[in-house]
Formats: structure tokens, sequence, C-alpha cells
DNA sequence: TTCGATT
């Protein structure tokens, strides 16, 4: 019985794979089976902004399960998930799948991606499938691997901003590139001097102020309220040293820029109990 | 009560 259990989104590929963002997984371990099987029980299919969670059982770690994922393109565009999986499901165990769509109409771009639990069955879906017609199609479908996001997406996604940027400034490309790689550290660059330079950035993540807490709020809402806009490191209740009731502010430090832009701007004018909540970046006055 | 830091 496993009792590691596996966070990945259902939203997998999407995801932007540039320097330092999430692959969109991740892996926690429980001592007890049984609390395990409850984490799955209640936060698998949690939506998650416009994700849904899948948690299960991790499998095994083994080079028989890496690399077993898939690329088709060129099904025909009434091909559904459903349809793809049952088109694939001969060859093996399949752990995911996903239909791409065009986001402004909505319908299928025709290609879909399949992992299989091996690597072996990936290999035997191509050897069939790659080159031949759905029933009802007119043009053959291309089955690959799918390209491996830690190796090429990377250097694919640079050489391709550094080539864009060049190409339409003709000067220095670093400048603009800064804007697709909005962490701390690049900001700082950008100001020349580390520190707090610019609003609720340091080196160690994006501070945000919260205003309006009430006076019994506690990290735990902090936790709560910002956990699932991403990455959070650290948080902190702000509470008057003889009473220990809050005094109406609080701290929460995320890591990516775009997951703290995105919960400020959700959480900005949010109603917590009785208070309408202020949330924005801290301001960079003060400290150190 | 509107931007900390008892680590």
């Amino acid at each position: 019985m496993w009792t590691n259990v596996c966070y990945f989104y259902f939203v997998f590929f999407p995801l932007l794979f540039s320097l330092g963002h999430s692959l969109g997984y991740g892996f926690v371990n429980y001592v007890n089976p049984s609390d395990a099987e409850r984490a799955i029980n209640t936060l698998n299919g949690l939506r998650l902004q416009s994700k849904t969670i899948k948690v299960s059982y991790a499998r095994p770690s083994s080079d028989s399960i890496k690399d077993a994922n898939l690329y088709i393109s060129g099904l025909p565009k009434t091909m559904t998930q459903k349809d793809v999986e049952d088109m694939f499901t001969q060859y093996g165990r399949i752990i995911n799948s996903r239909v791409l769509v065009d986001q402004a109409s909505g319908l299928s771009r025709g290609v879909a991606f399949i992992r299989f639990d091996k690597r072996s069955e990936a290999e035997e879906a191509i050897k069939d499938l790659n080159g031949s017609k759905p029933v009802g199609a007119s043009e053959p479908i291309t089955v690959k691997f799918a390209a491996n996001p830690n190796q090429t997406k990377n250097s694919q996604l640079l050489s391709q901003l550094y080539n864009t940027q060049s190409r339409r400034f003709g000067g220095p490309v670093h400048h603009q590139a800064q804007r697709f790689r909005f962490s701390p550290m690049s900001v700082d660059h950008m100001s020349g001097v580390s520190g707090m330079n610019v609003a609720g950035s340091s080196s160690s993540g994006w501070c945000i102020f919260i205003y309006n807490l009430g006076q019994d709020a506690d990290e735990g809402i902090l936790w709560q309220m910002f956990g699932p806009f991403g990455a959070v490191t650290n948080v902190k209740v702000i509470r008057d040293f003889n009473t220990n009731k809050c005094k109406g502010f609080g701290f929460v430090t995320m890591t990516n820029y775009e997951e703290a832009a995105m919960a400020i701007a959700s959480l900005n004018g949010y109603r917590l109990g009785d208070k309408v909540l202020q949330v924005s970046f801290k301001s960079s006055k003060s400290h150190k």
C-alpha cells in the first residue's frame, strides 16, 4: 500500500514551463495510510482557481514509467477526450489525458496528450496508431512522444522570446526579456540593487499587505486565503504585544509574482467576516 | 487601529 500521495493537475500541459515555475504536480508523504486515503477522498477533483486537481496514490518511481507521454495531432475536431481515450486504452493504462481546445472558440485543436503508465505501452500505441486514420477521419493522425518540458520547453521558450524581442526592437534583448520572467531576482536586477526597491518584492518573495483583519484573525486564515493562489512561504498576523489581539493587519509572502498578483486582484475587497479586506503589495518603505 | 520582525 502506497502512502505516497501524488498531487497533479488535470490541466498539466497548458502550464507555463518557464524557469522557476511549478510543473504542476507534487508529492506528499503520509505517515498514516488512512490519512493519505482521506487526503485523496477530500481533495481529488477539488477546483483551485481555473484548475481541477487530481490527487491519487503515487506510482512507484521507476524508469519504466518515465517518458510515457504521447502527443497526438491531426485528430478530427469532433473527437472528445473520451473518444481519444477509447482509441488508446487498448494499449495500456492511461494515467492522464487531455484534448487541447482553442481558447477563443472553445473548439478542439485536434491535439491531445495521453500519458500511459508505462513507456512500453506508449511505444506500442505509436507503432500502431501513428499515421493511422481514426474512423470517419480523412487525414491520418500523428502520434509521437511528447516533448519533455524539463529539457526542451525552457530553452525553446527562451530562444523564442529572444528572437521575437530582437526582431521587434532590434536592440539589447535582456531588458525586454525581463518582462516575461517576473521574479523578485529579476526585478532586483532591473533596479540595480537588491532589497526592497520595488513594492512588495525582495529576494525571498513577494510580500503582500493585508489590512482590516478582525481581532481574532490567525495565521491559518491567511494560509487558507492565499494558499490556493500558489506558493506561500510565510504568513504573519500582527498582534498587540500585550493583548495578543490582531492589530488589524498581516503579511503574506508568495514566491511567484503572477500568483501574488492574482491573489491580490482576487482578495482585495474580499469580505472576511464583517470586514472588507484591503490587499496590496507591501509598501516599499520601512524594513531594514 | 492602515505596512512587522520575541527567530
